[in-house]
DNA sequence: TGTACATCAGTGAACGCGCGTTCACTGATGTAC
DNA sequence: TGTACATCAGTGAACGCGCGTTCACTGATGTAC
């Protein structure tokens, strides 16, 4: 059996190319995305600047990179949510809350996805492709809802959208700490935002 | 009758802070926040750098500046949505559209004080206090709402806040421009959400 | 009204820092005969 | 198995840029007598 492994030459670039992004997740949970500097990396790594331009294009390629890899990671989460056993309540409620540990997890990079855009950055058209795989597992569950209810589809959609927006709501004002002095709990308002999309209004 | 007016260079002095202020709004409305440069600035008013450290001390003090002013802007507007001729429900409804005209007609502006926060700057003590002016009207008015509806004062609070995370939900998403593709009518969602806390639940 | 003085806005040079990116190169690693 | 060659990761110097901030200074404006 001839074992067609890679060559040595590519697992070493994939190894650096890994270790890259890593250290660049690690500037970004840091100090956000306005601190990812190719420099800075490269010297995290023991090497020169210019040498990460063997593995990334430019800065923008890289922080592309970053923006896909979080998408679709985020996308597999929601998917993996999709299981027909279960009812629709009960896959709207496991969504929201592996995307809120998804977003606890590592704010930075939520934030990178969902907050401020990036001043002068525009995203690669895979981004709209991959937020619609998020998107989708929500809807179908949504629709799934309505079915029960005699719904029209453009409800759904709407109620789909909503169910988005009301998580962000809190999401990401918990992420920028404006509940912090508020005598609050972010869980249980989380909680009832879930709660209020699916029992409908 | 002394006719105590300020002096000229008191009046110059004002007129120039004005002015920086006024392009650092504009830097921000352009580029955002992390654009922000007091060389910039100073260039624009035909002056060289160091010349602004007459009147302000750092960047940093100049950036607090800038948000507390919005602050305090954003408080004012809401403050003038109180009206008790009014019932309940027309002042909500005019507070969530006030914002919405406030987060629109400059939405760096909005971005400064509910996007992701710029790292490594600490707002200061007075921040939370303006935005406790701007949150008071939203809970009286939810509050006023509750009375005729028999409610616990623990509800109207839950409700107050989550008045403001829908709205903000669907705000920043449109700001951020994730409706772009989307085939939606952003405010048609907003009126959407505005009359769901209104509606309850 | 005129003169001496104090105030203070603004300059220009400089410091130290960081960034992305290019380019000609060295030297180790792989490949082909 | 050994040699010639090609590939290519990484370097170091350099470019041009921008930033915040300090400091000693000039010169105009205001104030006090």
């Amino acid at each position: 059996v001839p074992e067609t492994v890679d060559s040595p030459r590519v697992r070493y670039r994939r190894q650096v190319r890994a270790e890259v992004l890593d250290h660049a997740w690690l500037q970004i949970a840091t100090a956000g995305v306005s601190a990812l500097s190719l420099k800075a990396i490269a010297a995290e790594l023991g090497l020169t600047g210019p040498a990460l331009y063997r593995y990334f294009a430019s800065r923008d390629e890289l922080l592309t990179e970053l923006i896909l890899t979080a998408y679709a990671d985020l996308a597999q989460v929601a998917e993996a949510c999709v299981d027909h056993r279960q009812t629709p309540v009960r896959q709207l409620e496991g969504l929201a809350v592996e995307l809120r540990h998804w977003a606890l997890a590592r704010p930075q990079r939520y934030l990178l996805l969902y907050g401020t855009p990036v001043p002068g950055y525009r995203a690669p058209p895979e981004a709209t492709a991959l937020a619609g795989r998020i998107f989708a597992p929500v809807h179908a569950a949504v629709r799934a809802l309505g079915d029960g209810q005699r719904e029209q589809q453009g409800d759904a959609y709407l109620r789909s959208v909503t169910f988005w927006t009301r998580l962000h709501g809190v999401l990401s004002l918990e992420l920028a700490g404006h509940f912090s002095g508020m005598d609050l709990d972010p869980e249980a308002l989380y909680r009832n935002e879930i709660q209020s999309v699916i029992t409908g209004r």
